[in-house]
DNA sequence: CTTATACTTTAGAATGATTATAAATTAATT
DNA sequence: AATTAATTTATAATCATTCTAAAGTATAAG
């Protein structure tokens, strides 16, 4: 059941971003900062997840707005991975992923679970931005008969 | 100065990956594994190099085929970057590096810079592939007026 | 050295993710 | 309620990549 509050407090974080609250962003806030726990999520997930959730359609181009807009913001964060779709992040705190290649899935790694004793310095003029570490996962039976 | 044991290198390098060595593919080994020091590459820009250096036209298809043919033989390493197009990188040892966003560009990152100290352990029934840093710059003026 | 076979290259079409466009709609302002 | 400015939308355009089928080339066999 969802109550008053939770479209006042998305309407608000759109505000704050200078982003109109509309129906549509709404929803995807809904989607997106509705639930306590952080999510992984590709553009066409989350068009999935829309159709699903509220029965109705939304322009791609729409979502692609949207979680640009977010991103930019530091609302959503970008995620590195081979091939060529992005996937989403709603975790924007640093930290880290496993991301298990036989179910195309990304697992964050809670931060005290690394421990980076040193790192090398930046290049002259640069300074680091960030620090990512990506565990790939294989199944342990892959060398097995 | 190109010398006949050049060729005959690359020859055996491909008949032992068991490719033929055509003279797309020879030319493409000249490229990758002529210099010493390793390097970094998008696919369109492995074919700008070679209408250059050969003054030629290749097929983009077959500079696919051969960059997935040496990936899949372990010659070339796929790296992980947003966006979406991929990079190769001649250096196939487990290594890390840095991406400095405003010029696009990969840097290797010499092992003994890093030092992770503990590392979270693999979901069930999975194993650690493999662990690598990506470690993003900015220019230092970033936050000047 | 010629022929047969399998592998390669090639141009161009197909695909899939993403971005651009321009008209219709909606939110905010007056 | 009317004006304006931002947004949504369907669709087209773009870009990297993969697919395809025909033409070309390397290898193996005679």
């Amino acid at each position: 059941m969802l109550k008053m509050k939770d479209f006042e407090e998305h309407i608000n974080t759109l505000r704050s971003l200078g982003l109109r609250p509309t129906k549509q962003r709404i929803k995807i806030c809904e989607i997106l900062f509705g639930k306590k726990a952080t999510f992984h999520f590709t553009v066409n997930q989350l068009n999935e997840i829309y159709k699903k959730k509220f029965k109705s359609k939304i322009s791609l181009a729409t979502i692609y707005n949207t979680v640009h807009g977010f991103k930019k913001k530091g609302y959503l964060k970008e995620i590195t991975l081979d091939g060529n779709k992005s996937y989403y992040d709603t975790n924007t705190l640093n930290h880290h992923h496993f991301y298990d290649e036989g179910e195309d899935k990304l697992i964050d790694i809670e931060n005290f679970d690394v421990s980076l004793n040193s790192l090398p310095k930046a290049p002259l003029n640069k300074s680091i931005k960030s620090v990512e570490l990506m565990i790939r996962l294989e199944n342990n039976n892959h060398n097995q008969k």
